[in-house]
DNA sequence: GTTCCGCATGAATCGATAG
DNA sequence: ACTATCGATTCATGCGGAA
Protein backbone atom coordinates (compact mmCIF):
# COMPACT_ATOMS: atom_id res chain seq x y z
CA UNK A 1 0.00 0.00 0.00
CA UNK A 2 1.63 3.64 -0.69
CA UNK A 3 0.30 6.57 1.03
CA UNK A 4 0.96 9.87 -0.28
CA UNK A 5 1.88 13.28 0.81
CA UNK A 6 1.42 16.14 -0.90
CA UNK A 7 2.72 20.11 -0.08
CA UNK A 8 1.86 23.17 -1.90
CA UNK A 9 3.50 26.45 -0.67
CA UNK A 10 1.40 29.58 -1.34
CA UNK A 11 -1.81 31.26 -1.01
CA UNK A 12 -4.26 28.43 -0.85
CA UNK A 13 -6.74 30.38 -3.13
CA UNK A 14 -4.75 29.91 -5.84
CA UNK A 15 -3.00 26.77 -5.03
CA UNK A 16 -6.52 24.97 -4.53
CA UNK A 17 -6.62 25.55 -8.21
CA UNK A 18 -3.60 22.99 -8.83
CA UNK A 19 -5.97 19.87 -7.45
CA UNK A 20 -8.54 18.37 -9.27
CA UNK A 21 -12.57 18.19 -9.21
CA UNK A 22 -14.13 15.83 -6.58
CA UNK A 23 -10.85 14.55 -5.50
CA UNK A 24 -10.80 14.89 -1.75
CA UNK A 25 -12.43 12.83 0.70
CA UNK A 26 -12.47 15.13 3.79
CA UNK A 27 -11.00 18.90 4.20
CA UNK A 28 -10.15 19.32 7.88
CA UNK A 29 -8.90 22.41 8.51
CA UNK A 30 -8.50 26.00 10.74
CA UNK A 31 -8.44 29.36 9.05
CA UNK A 32 -6.57 32.08 10.86
CA UNK A 33 -9.62 34.19 12.26
CA UNK A 34 -10.43 37.34 11.94
CA UNK A 35 -8.02 39.89 12.94
CA UNK A 36 -6.09 36.81 14.93
CA UNK A 37 -2.60 35.53 14.67
CA UNK A 38 -2.04 39.03 13.25
CA UNK A 39 2.18 38.50 13.56
CA UNK A 40 2.35 35.10 11.15
CA UNK A 41 -0.83 35.97 8.87
CA UNK A 42 -1.83 39.15 7.60
CA UNK A 43 -4.76 39.44 9.98
CA UNK A 44 -7.85 39.88 8.11
CA UNK A 45 -10.79 42.32 9.32
CA UNK A 46 -13.86 41.20 11.01
CA UNK A 47 -15.94 43.10 8.19
CA UNK A 48 -13.77 41.48 5.63
CA UNK A 49 -13.68 38.05 6.61
CA UNK A 50 -16.95 36.51 4.61
CA UNK A 51 -15.89 38.46 1.43
CA UNK A 52 -12.21 36.75 2.14
CA UNK A 53 -12.87 33.03 2.41
CA UNK A 54 -15.80 32.72 0.17
CA UNK A 55 -13.69 32.07 -2.75
CA UNK A 56 -11.57 29.66 -1.53
CA UNK A 57 -14.64 27.90 0.53
CA UNK A 58 -15.63 27.83 -3.73
CA UNK A 59 -12.52 26.00 -4.66
CA UNK A 60 -13.05 23.74 -1.59
CA UNK A 61 -16.43 22.89 -2.77
CA UNK A 62 -14.86 21.70 -5.99
CA UNK A 63 -12.26 19.75 -4.95
CA UNK A 64 -14.74 17.69 -2.42
CA UNK A 65 -16.27 14.43 -3.66
CA UNK A 66 -19.61 14.54 -3.64
CA UNK A 67 -19.64 11.83 -0.86
CA UNK A 68 -17.53 14.04 1.57
CA UNK A 69 -17.27 16.38 4.28
CA UNK A 70 -15.94 19.91 4.92
CA UNK A 71 -14.72 20.43 8.39
CA UNK A 72 -14.49 24.26 9.79
CA UNK A 73 -13.23 24.75 12.70
CA UNK A 74 -13.52 28.56 13.72
CA UNK A 75 -14.25 30.94 16.46
CA UNK A 76 -15.65 34.62 16.31
CA UNK A 77 -13.76 37.10 18.55
CA UNK A 78 -14.78 40.09 20.58
CA UNK A 79 -15.08 43.39 19.30
CA UNK A 80 -16.02 46.42 21.34
CA UNK A 81 -17.32 44.14 23.45
CA UNK A 82 -19.55 41.87 21.52
CA UNK A 83 -18.82 39.14 19.52
CA UNK A 84 -18.49 39.31 15.89
CA UNK A 85 -20.75 37.87 13.41
CA UNK A 86 -18.73 37.17 10.81
CA UNK A 87 -19.40 33.87 11.31
CA UNK A 88 -22.90 33.35 11.26
CA UNK A 89 -22.23 35.73 8.20
CA UNK A 90 -20.16 33.05 6.43
CA UNK A 91 -22.67 29.64 6.92
CA UNK A 92 -25.39 31.49 5.57
CA UNK A 93 -23.50 32.58 2.50
CA UNK A 94 -21.86 29.50 1.66
CA UNK A 95 -25.04 27.95 2.09
CA UNK A 96 -25.75 29.76 -0.87
CA UNK A 97 -22.70 29.10 -2.48
CA UNK A 98 -24.36 25.32 -2.38
CA UNK A 99 -23.40 24.39 0.89
CA UNK A 100 -25.42 22.18 3.20
CA UNK A 101 -24.41 23.31 6.68
CA UNK A 102 -25.33 19.43 8.46
CA UNK A 103 -24.31 20.20 11.71
CA UNK A 104 -21.68 21.74 13.91
CA UNK A 105 -20.11 20.07 16.90
CA UNK A 106 -18.78 21.80 19.49
CA UNK A 107 -14.99 21.72 20.85
CA UNK A 108 -14.90 22.17 24.34
CA UNK A 109 -11.46 23.49 25.27
CA UNK A 110 -10.18 22.01 28.51
CA UNK A 111 -7.91 24.54 29.03
CA UNK A 112 -8.78 27.65 27.66
CA UNK A 113 -6.82 30.99 27.76
CA UNK A 114 -6.79 32.33 31.51
CA UNK A 115 -7.66 36.20 31.93
CA UNK A 116 -10.50 38.18 33.87
CA UNK A 117 -12.84 40.84 32.03
CA UNK A 118 -15.81 42.81 34.39
CA UNK A 119 -18.28 42.18 31.49
CA UNK A 120 -17.14 38.11 30.31
CA UNK A 121 -15.73 35.08 31.40
CA UNK A 122 -12.79 32.70 29.36
CA UNK A 123 -13.96 31.64 26.29
CA UNK A 124 -13.80 27.81 26.31
CA UNK A 125 -15.04 26.43 23.28
CA UNK A 126 -14.85 26.38 19.72
CA UNK A 127 -16.91 25.87 16.51
CA UNK A 128 -16.55 22.70 14.51
CA UNK A 129 -18.71 23.05 11.55
CA UNK A 130 -19.82 20.57 9.28
CA UNK A 131 -20.47 21.34 5.72
CA UNK A 132 -21.60 18.86 2.73
CA UNK A 133 -21.89 18.94 -0.80
CA UNK A 134 -24.55 16.25 -0.71
CA UNK A 135 -27.04 14.76 1.85
CA UNK A 136 -25.73 11.60 1.01
CA UNK A 137 -21.85 11.58 2.53
CA UNK A 138 -19.96 8.61 3.82
CA UNK A 139 -19.65 8.82 7.97
CA UNK A 140 -17.81 5.55 9.35
CA UNK A 141 -19.94 6.42 13.16
CA UNK A 142 -18.78 2.87 14.14
CA UNK A 143 -15.07 4.04 14.03
CA UNK A 144 -15.42 6.97 16.68
CA UNK A 145 -17.47 4.66 19.17
CA UNK A 146 -16.68 5.03 23.09
CA UNK A 147 -17.02 2.43 25.94
CA UNK A 148 -20.08 3.07 27.99
CA UNK A 149 -20.27 2.99 31.50
CA UNK A 150 -17.16 2.97 33.72
CA UNK A 151 -14.87 2.84 31.08
CA UNK A 152 -12.99 5.87 32.23
CA UNK A 153 -10.88 3.96 35.10
CA UNK A 154 -10.31 1.15 32.65
CA UNK A 155 -8.40 3.50 30.32
CA UNK A 156 -6.86 5.59 32.80
CA UNK A 157 -5.05 2.15 33.67
CA UNK A 158 -4.81 1.18 30.32
CA UNK A 159 -3.41 4.81 29.49
CA UNK A 160 0.12 4.27 31.63
CA UNK A 161 0.56 1.17 30.41
CA UNK A 162 0.15 1.96 26.50
CA UNK A 163 1.29 5.53 27.12
CA UNK A 164 4.88 4.69 25.89
CA UNK A 165 3.81 2.98 22.88
CA UNK A 166 3.02 6.33 21.12
CA UNK A 167 -0.86 6.11 21.86
CA UNK A 168 -1.85 9.83 21.72
CA UNK A 169 -4.97 9.33 23.20
CA UNK A 170 -5.71 11.22 26.11
CA UNK A 171 -8.44 10.49 29.24
CA UNK A 172 -11.44 11.79 28.94
CA UNK A 173 -11.35 12.16 25.31
CA UNK A 174 -12.84 8.90 23.91
CA UNK A 175 -10.20 9.00 21.69
CA UNK A 176 -7.23 6.48 20.80
CA UNK A 177 -6.53 3.52 18.63
CA UNK A 178 -6.51 0.87 21.25
CA UNK A 179 -10.21 1.51 22.01
CA UNK A 180 -10.90 -1.96 20.64
CA UNK A 181 -8.79 -3.79 22.34
CA UNK A 182 -11.89 -3.13 25.33
CA UNK A 183 -14.47 -4.28 23.22
CA UNK A 184 -15.97 -6.63 25.61
CA UNK A 185 -17.61 -3.82 27.32
CA UNK A 186 -20.70 -2.24 25.13
CA UNK A 187 -19.76 0.36 22.83
CA UNK A 188 -21.67 3.54 22.39
CA UNK A 189 -21.88 6.24 20.03
CA UNK A 190 -19.95 9.77 20.64
CA UNK A 191 -22.35 12.93 21.18
CA UNK A 192 -21.45 16.21 18.92
CA UNK A 193 -19.75 17.77 22.14
CA UNK A 194 -15.69 17.07 21.91
CA UNK A 195 -13.82 16.99 25.26
CA UNK A 196 -10.32 18.14 23.86
CA UNK A 197 -7.40 20.16 25.78
CA UNK A 198 -5.50 22.36 23.52
CA UNK A 199 -1.67 21.21 23.26
CA UNK A 200 0.15 24.94 24.06
CA UNK A 201 3.33 23.25 25.00
CA UNK A 202 4.99 21.68 22.04
CA UNK A 203 8.11 20.83 21.32
CA UNK A 204 9.20 22.78 18.48
CA UNK A 205 5.85 24.16 17.15
CA UNK A 206 2.64 25.63 18.72
CA UNK A 207 -0.27 23.04 16.85
CA UNK A 208 -2.96 25.53 16.29
CA UNK A 209 -5.30 22.16 17.59
CA UNK A 210 -4.48 18.57 19.13
CA UNK A 211 -3.89 15.98 17.52
CA UNK A 212 -7.15 13.74 18.58
CA UNK A 213 -8.93 16.83 16.60
CA UNK A 214 -8.30 15.96 13.22
CA UNK A 215 -7.96 12.37 14.14
CA UNK A 216 -11.57 12.21 15.35
CA UNK A 217 -12.88 13.40 12.14
CA UNK A 218 -10.36 11.62 9.91
CA UNK A 219 -11.84 8.37 12.02
CA UNK A 220 -15.14 9.52 11.13
CA UNK A 221 -15.27 10.58 7.69
CA UNK A 222 -13.00 8.49 6.07
CA UNK A 223 -11.21 5.32 5.55
CA UNK A 224 -7.93 4.25 4.53
CA UNK A 225 -6.37 5.54 1.42
CA UNK A 226 -8.99 8.58 1.33
CA UNK A 227 -7.77 12.07 0.44
CA UNK A 228 -7.55 14.44 3.45
CA UNK A 229 -6.86 17.79 3.16
CA UNK A 230 -5.34 20.81 5.18
CA UNK A 231 -5.61 24.49 2.99
CA UNK A 232 -4.47 26.42 6.46
CA UNK A 233 -1.83 23.26 7.38
CA UNK A 234 -0.14 25.29 9.94
CA UNK A 235 2.54 22.91 11.77
CA UNK A 236 0.89 20.26 9.82
CA UNK A 237 -1.22 18.47 12.52
CA UNK A 238 -3.97 17.27 10.59
CA UNK A 239 -0.64 15.91 7.56
CA UNK A 240 0.89 14.12 9.67
CA UNK A 241 -2.10 12.13 11.53
CA UNK A 242 -3.66 11.76 8.01
CA UNK A 243 -0.24 10.46 7.56
CA UNK A 244 -0.10 7.89 10.23
CA UNK A 245 -3.34 6.79 9.86
CA UNK A 246 -2.77 5.37 6.04
CA UNK A 247 -4.75 8.02 4.35
CA UNK A 248 -3.39 10.26 1.93
CA UNK A 249 -2.68 13.87 2.24
CA UNK A 250 -2.48 17.42 0.81
CA UNK A 251 -1.74 20.16 2.36
CA UNK A 252 -1.17 23.80 1.69
CA UNK A 253 0.58 26.63 3.38
CA UNK A 254 1.47 30.49 2.67
CA UNK A 255 4.06 31.01 5.60
CA UNK A 256 7.62 29.56 3.80
CA UNK A 257 8.62 28.36 7.40
CA UNK A 258 6.00 25.92 8.47
CA UNK A 259 5.98 24.57 4.70
CA UNK A 260 9.62 23.58 5.04
CA UNK A 261 8.82 22.56 8.43
CA UNK A 262 6.26 19.94 7.30
CA UNK A 263 8.31 19.31 4.09
CA UNK A 264 11.00 18.24 6.33
CA UNK A 265 9.41 16.42 8.56
CA UNK A 266 6.38 14.13 6.65
CA UNK A 267 8.12 12.00 3.34
CA UNK A 268 5.98 12.27 0.67
CA UNK A 269 5.81 8.75 -0.26
CA UNK A 270 5.10 5.80 2.81
CA UNK A 271 5.14 2.40 1.99
CA UNK A 272 3.28 -0.17 3.95
CA UNK A 273 3.07 -3.85 3.70
CA UNK A 274 -0.87 -4.88 2.78
CA UNK A 275 -2.36 -6.45 5.89
CA UNK B 1 -38.46 42.52 52.55
CA UNK B 2 -41.01 41.28 49.98
CA UNK B 3 -41.13 39.27 46.76
CA UNK B 4 -43.55 39.53 44.36
CA UNK B 5 -44.90 37.24 41.68
CA UNK B 6 -46.23 38.87 38.78
CA UNK B 7 -48.61 36.32 36.13
CA UNK B 8 -50.57 37.14 33.19
CA UNK B 9 -51.56 34.93 30.79
CA UNK B 10 -51.20 35.49 26.97
CA UNK B 11 -49.47 36.04 24.05
CA UNK B 12 -46.24 37.52 25.18
CA UNK B 13 -46.24 39.80 22.24
CA UNK B 14 -49.43 41.38 23.96
CA UNK B 15 -48.72 40.84 27.06
CA UNK B 16 -45.54 42.21 27.29
CA UNK B 17 -46.90 45.59 27.13
CA UNK B 18 -48.53 45.80 30.00
CA UNK B 19 -44.74 45.95 31.45
CA UNK B 20 -43.19 49.73 31.91
CA UNK B 21 -40.16 50.76 30.26
CA UNK B 22 -36.43 49.72 31.78
CA UNK B 23 -37.95 47.64 34.37
CA UNK B 24 -36.58 44.67 34.00
CA UNK B 25 -32.93 43.24 35.31
CA UNK B 26 -32.53 39.92 33.39
CA UNK B 27 -34.74 38.21 30.75
CA UNK B 28 -34.08 34.47 30.85
CA UNK B 29 -36.36 32.17 28.55
CA UNK B 30 -36.56 29.34 26.43
CA UNK B 31 -39.20 29.95 23.68
CA UNK B 32 -40.92 27.53 21.32
CA UNK B 33 -38.11 26.03 18.50
CA UNK B 34 -39.23 26.61 14.78
CA UNK B 35 -41.93 23.72 14.31
CA UNK B 36 -40.86 22.39 18.20
CA UNK B 37 -43.87 21.48 20.30
CA UNK B 38 -45.95 21.88 17.99
CA UNK B 39 -48.85 20.43 20.18
CA UNK B 40 -48.63 23.77 22.65
CA UNK B 41 -47.64 26.26 20.93
CA UNK B 42 -48.87 25.80 17.21
CA UNK B 43 -45.02 25.90 15.84
CA UNK B 44 -43.56 28.40 14.07
CA UNK B 45 -42.35 27.39 10.80
CA UNK B 46 -38.45 27.90 10.33
CA UNK B 47 -38.69 30.29 7.82
CA UNK B 48 -40.77 32.62 9.88
CA UNK B 49 -39.26 32.19 12.88
CA UNK B 50 -37.21 35.63 12.82
CA UNK B 51 -40.38 37.47 11.58
CA UNK B 52 -42.19 36.08 14.19
CA UNK B 53 -39.48 36.39 17.42
CA UNK B 54 -38.66 39.86 16.32
CA UNK B 55 -41.55 42.00 17.79
CA UNK B 56 -40.97 40.01 21.04
CA UNK B 57 -37.13 40.41 21.06
CA UNK B 58 -38.41 44.45 20.74
CA UNK B 59 -40.57 44.48 23.33
CA UNK B 60 -37.94 42.78 25.76
CA UNK B 61 -35.80 45.32 24.46
CA UNK B 62 -38.50 47.98 25.74
CA UNK B 63 -38.55 46.92 29.47
CA UNK B 64 -34.94 45.56 30.07
CA UNK B 65 -33.18 47.80 32.18
CA UNK B 66 -29.85 49.56 30.22
CA UNK B 67 -27.74 47.54 32.70
CA UNK B 68 -29.80 44.63 32.46
CA UNK B 69 -29.22 41.09 30.41
CA UNK B 70 -31.54 39.24 27.84
CA UNK B 71 -30.36 35.00 28.00
CA UNK B 72 -31.84 33.78 25.11
CA UNK B 73 -31.79 29.52 25.65
CA UNK B 74 -32.31 28.21 21.73
CA UNK B 75 -31.10 25.78 19.22
CA UNK B 76 -31.63 25.35 15.76
CA UNK B 77 -33.46 22.32 14.56
CA UNK B 78 -32.33 19.97 11.17
CA UNK B 79 -34.58 20.36 8.32
CA UNK B 80 -33.66 17.77 5.46
CA UNK B 81 -30.91 16.75 7.03
CA UNK B 82 -29.65 20.39 7.40
CA UNK B 83 -29.13 22.33 10.36
CA UNK B 84 -31.57 25.74 10.32
CA UNK B 85 -30.06 28.76 9.99
CA UNK B 86 -32.84 30.90 11.56
CA UNK B 87 -30.87 31.64 15.27
CA UNK B 88 -27.75 32.87 13.13
CA UNK B 89 -30.42 35.27 11.39
CA UNK B 90 -31.82 35.94 14.28
CA UNK B 91 -28.67 36.82 15.82
CA UNK B 92 -28.16 39.34 12.90
CA UNK B 93 -31.75 40.72 12.95
CA UNK B 94 -31.62 41.22 16.58
CA UNK B 95 -28.52 43.51 16.79
CA UNK B 96 -30.53 45.51 14.18
CA UNK B 97 -32.78 46.03 16.50
CA UNK B 98 -30.37 47.69 19.02
CA UNK B 99 -29.15 44.58 20.93
CA UNK B 100 -25.31 44.48 21.93
CA UNK B 101 -24.85 40.20 21.02
CA UNK B 102 -22.41 40.12 24.07
CA UNK B 103 -21.87 36.53 24.44
CA UNK B 104 -22.73 33.05 23.80
CA UNK B 105 -22.43 30.40 26.09
CA UNK B 106 -22.57 26.82 25.86
CA UNK B 107 -24.79 24.51 27.52
CA UNK B 108 -23.39 21.09 27.30
CA UNK B 109 -26.40 18.70 28.27
CA UNK B 110 -24.61 15.74 29.80
CA UNK B 111 -27.24 13.55 29.56
CA UNK B 112 -28.80 14.01 26.30
CA UNK B 113 -31.51 12.11 24.45
CA UNK B 114 -30.48 9.10 23.31
CA UNK B 115 -30.95 8.01 19.42
CA UNK B 116 -28.87 6.67 16.51
CA UNK B 117 -29.17 8.19 12.84
CA UNK B 118 -26.92 7.59 10.13
CA UNK B 119 -25.81 10.81 9.10
CA UNK B 120 -25.21 12.50 12.65
CA UNK B 121 -24.85 11.75 16.59
CA UNK B 122 -26.87 12.80 19.68
CA UNK B 123 -26.55 16.30 19.71
CA UNK B 124 -25.68 17.18 23.31
CA UNK B 125 -25.47 20.84 23.51
CA UNK B 126 -27.79 24.04 23.15
CA UNK B 127 -27.01 28.01 22.66
CA UNK B 128 -27.64 30.38 25.31
CA UNK B 129 -27.19 33.70 23.53
CA UNK B 130 -26.22 36.46 25.73
CA UNK B 131 -27.55 40.23 24.82
CA UNK B 132 -27.55 43.32 26.30
CA UNK B 133 -28.92 46.75 25.47
CA UNK B 134 -25.09 48.55 27.38
CA UNK B 135 -21.58 47.69 27.22
CA UNK B 136 -22.38 48.20 30.86
CA UNK B 137 -24.44 45.64 32.25
CA UNK B 138 -24.34 44.54 35.77
CA UNK B 139 -22.23 41.30 36.32
CA UNK B 140 -21.67 39.83 39.51
CA UNK B 141 -18.81 37.39 38.89
CA UNK B 142 -17.79 36.37 42.27
CA UNK B 143 -21.49 35.19 43.03
CA UNK B 144 -20.71 32.00 40.47
CA UNK B 145 -17.27 30.93 41.14
CA UNK B 146 -16.05 27.63 41.20
CA UNK B 147 -13.22 25.18 42.76
CA UNK B 148 -10.31 25.27 40.70
CA UNK B 149 -8.89 22.38 39.07
CA UNK B 150 -6.41 20.66 41.00
CA UNK B 151 -7.37 22.62 44.57
CA UNK B 152 -6.35 20.01 46.68
CA UNK B 153 -2.54 20.20 45.94
CA UNK B 154 -2.43 23.45 46.01
CA UNK B 155 -4.32 24.27 49.32
CA UNK B 156 -2.66 22.01 51.29
CA UNK B 157 1.13 23.35 50.25
CA UNK B 158 -0.36 27.23 50.34
CA UNK B 159 -1.99 26.50 53.68
CA UNK B 160 0.92 25.08 55.52
CA UNK B 161 3.48 27.49 54.17
CA UNK B 162 1.06 30.40 55.77
CA UNK B 163 0.80 28.71 58.41
CA UNK B 164 4.61 29.25 59.29
CA UNK B 165 4.73 32.56 58.18
CA UNK B 166 1.75 33.80 60.39
CA UNK B 167 3.01 31.43 63.60
CA UNK B 168 6.62 33.51 62.84
CA UNK B 169 4.79 36.56 62.84
CA UNK B 170 2.67 35.68 65.51
CA UNK B 171 0.43 38.70 65.44
CA UNK B 172 -2.84 36.35 66.87
CA UNK B 173 -5.41 38.28 65.82
CA UNK B 174 -6.23 37.93 62.21
CA UNK B 175 -6.42 34.41 62.74
CA UNK B 176 -9.81 33.86 61.03
CA UNK B 177 -9.01 35.95 58.11
CA UNK B 178 -6.39 34.12 56.23
CA UNK B 179 -8.70 31.66 56.38
CA UNK B 180 -11.05 32.88 53.92
CA UNK B 181 -8.52 34.53 51.82
CA UNK B 182 -7.35 31.05 50.92
CA UNK B 183 -10.49 30.05 50.31
CA UNK B 184 -10.47 32.66 47.64
CA UNK B 185 -7.35 31.48 46.17
CA UNK B 186 -8.75 28.14 45.90
CA UNK B 187 -11.69 29.53 43.73
CA UNK B 188 -11.21 30.27 40.15
CA UNK B 189 -13.89 32.15 37.83
CA UNK B 190 -15.73 29.73 35.46
CA UNK B 191 -15.67 29.79 32.00
CA UNK B 192 -18.92 30.06 29.23
CA UNK B 193 -19.27 26.22 29.00
CA UNK B 194 -21.97 25.21 31.42
CA UNK B 195 -22.55 21.49 32.46
CA UNK B 196 -25.85 20.56 33.25
CA UNK B 197 -27.89 18.02 32.99
CA UNK B 198 -31.20 17.95 31.44
CA UNK B 199 -33.84 17.04 33.87
CA UNK B 200 -35.54 14.45 32.37
CA UNK B 201 -37.86 13.40 35.57
CA UNK B 202 -39.92 16.18 35.86
CA UNK B 203 -43.43 15.15 36.52
CA UNK B 204 -44.90 18.19 34.40
CA UNK B 205 -44.67 18.47 30.11
CA UNK B 206 -41.91 20.06 28.17
CA UNK B 207 -39.68 21.43 31.19
CA UNK B 208 -36.77 22.69 29.02
CA UNK B 209 -34.37 23.68 31.51
CA UNK B 210 -33.13 22.10 34.69
CA UNK B 211 -33.23 24.65 37.93
CA UNK B 212 -29.51 25.08 37.57
CA UNK B 213 -29.70 27.45 34.19
CA UNK B 214 -31.70 29.85 35.17
CA UNK B 215 -30.17 30.14 38.71
CA UNK B 216 -26.44 30.03 37.19
CA UNK B 217 -27.63 33.52 35.28
CA UNK B 218 -29.86 34.47 38.51
CA UNK B 219 -26.85 34.55 40.26
CA UNK B 220 -24.25 36.29 37.81
CA UNK B 221 -26.88 38.58 36.30
CA UNK B 222 -28.86 40.08 39.19
CA UNK B 223 -28.60 40.73 43.22
CA UNK B 224 -31.71 40.10 45.93
CA UNK B 225 -34.84 41.65 44.53
CA UNK B 226 -34.09 42.51 41.53
CA UNK B 227 -36.60 41.39 38.55
CA UNK B 228 -36.73 38.87 36.51
CA UNK B 229 -38.58 38.24 33.31
CA UNK B 230 -39.41 34.52 31.81
CA UNK B 231 -41.64 35.74 29.00
CA UNK B 232 -42.29 31.90 27.87
CA UNK B 233 -42.72 30.68 31.12
CA UNK B 234 -43.63 26.88 30.94
CA UNK B 235 -43.73 25.49 33.82
CA UNK B 236 -42.30 28.06 35.39
CA UNK B 237 -39.09 26.67 36.63
CA UNK B 238 -37.40 30.25 35.91
CA UNK B 239 -39.77 31.89 38.26
CA UNK B 240 -39.80 29.55 40.73
CA UNK B 241 -36.07 29.36 40.90
CA UNK B 242 -36.31 33.01 41.09
CA UNK B 243 -38.56 33.58 43.92
CA UNK B 244 -36.40 31.29 46.05
CA UNK B 245 -33.38 33.18 45.37
CA UNK B 246 -35.50 36.05 46.50
CA UNK B 247 -35.95 38.02 43.34
CA UNK B 248 -38.82 39.43 42.02
CA UNK B 249 -40.60 37.62 38.98
CA UNK B 250 -42.76 38.27 35.77
CA UNK B 251 -44.16 35.23 33.99
CA UNK B 252 -46.17 34.99 30.99
CA UNK B 253 -47.76 32.16 29.43
CA UNK B 254 -50.11 31.30 26.55
CA UNK B 255 -51.58 28.17 27.49
CA UNK B 256 -53.46 27.72 30.37
CA UNK B 257 -52.96 24.88 32.04
CA UNK B 258 -49.41 26.29 32.71
CA UNK B 259 -50.62 29.64 33.58
CA UNK B 260 -52.68 27.82 36.31
CA UNK B 261 -50.81 25.84 37.58
CA UNK B 262 -48.03 28.00 38.35
CA UNK B 263 -50.59 30.69 40.24
CA UNK B 264 -51.58 27.65 42.02
CA UNK B 265 -47.80 26.35 43.26
CA UNK B 266 -46.79 30.46 43.71
CA UNK B 267 -47.83 32.88 46.38
CA UNK B 268 -47.76 36.09 44.78
CA UNK B 269 -46.09 37.99 47.93
CA UNK B 270 -43.67 36.18 49.93
CA UNK B 271 -42.40 37.89 52.88
CA UNK B 272 -39.20 37.79 54.11
CA UNK B 273 -37.47 39.16 57.48
CA UNK B 274 -34.23 41.30 56.87
CA UNK B 275 -31.45 39.58 57.63
C1' DG C 1 10.86 3.84 38.25
C1' DT C 2 7.21 6.72 40.53
C1' DT C 3 5.39 10.86 42.30
C1' DC C 4 5.59 15.61 43.12
C1' DC C 5 6.33 20.27 42.21
C1' DG C 6 7.75 24.41 39.62
C1' DC C 7 7.22 26.79 35.56
C1' DA C 8 6.28 28.41 30.92
C1' DT C 9 2.68 28.93 27.83
C1' DG C 10 -1.28 29.76 25.15
C1' DA C 11 -6.05 31.52 18.20
C1' DA C 12 -7.84 36.29 24.85
C1' DT C 13 -9.79 40.77 26.24
C1' DC C 14 -10.18 45.19 28.57
C1' DG C 15 -8.89 49.79 29.60
C1' DA C 16 -5.61 53.24 29.38
C1' DT C 17 -2.31 55.74 26.85
C1' DA C 18 -0.32 57.51 22.74
C1' DG C 19 -0.24 59.17 17.87
C1' DA D 1 -13.09 60.53 17.01
C1' DC D 2 -10.50 56.56 15.59
C1' DT D 3 -6.71 53.17 15.42
C1' DA D 4 -2.44 51.06 17.45
C1' DT D 5 0.09 49.35 21.14
C1' DC D 6 0.92 47.83 25.98
C1' DG D 7 0.30 46.10 30.65
C1' DA D 8 -2.54 43.48 33.69
C1' DT D 9 -5.21 39.76 34.47
C1' DT D 10 -5.71 34.54 34.77
C1' DC D 11 -5.64 28.97 34.87
C1' DA D 12 -5.39 24.04 32.84
C1' DT D 13 -1.79 21.41 30.98
C1' DG D 14 2.44 18.98 30.17
C1' DC D 15 7.25 18.89 30.49
C1' DG D 16 11.48 18.52 33.12
C1' DG D 17 14.00 18.26 37.18
C1' DA D 18 13.99 16.79 41.98
C1' DA D 19 12.98 13.80 45.86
Amino acid sequence: MKITTELFLGDCKKELKKISDNSVDLIVTSPPYADQRKSTYGGIHPDKYVEWFLPISGELFRVLKPTGTFVLNIKEKVLNGERSTYVMELIIAMRKQGWLWTEEFMWHKKNSYPGKWPNRFRDSWERLLQFNKDKHFHMYQEAVMVPMGDWKKTRMKNLSETDKVRDNSKVGSGFGKNISNWIDREMAYPTNVLHLATECNNKNHSAAFPEELPEWFIKLFTKEQDVVLDPFMGSGTTLSVANSMKRNSIGIEIIPEYYNMVKRELNPVELYLLT
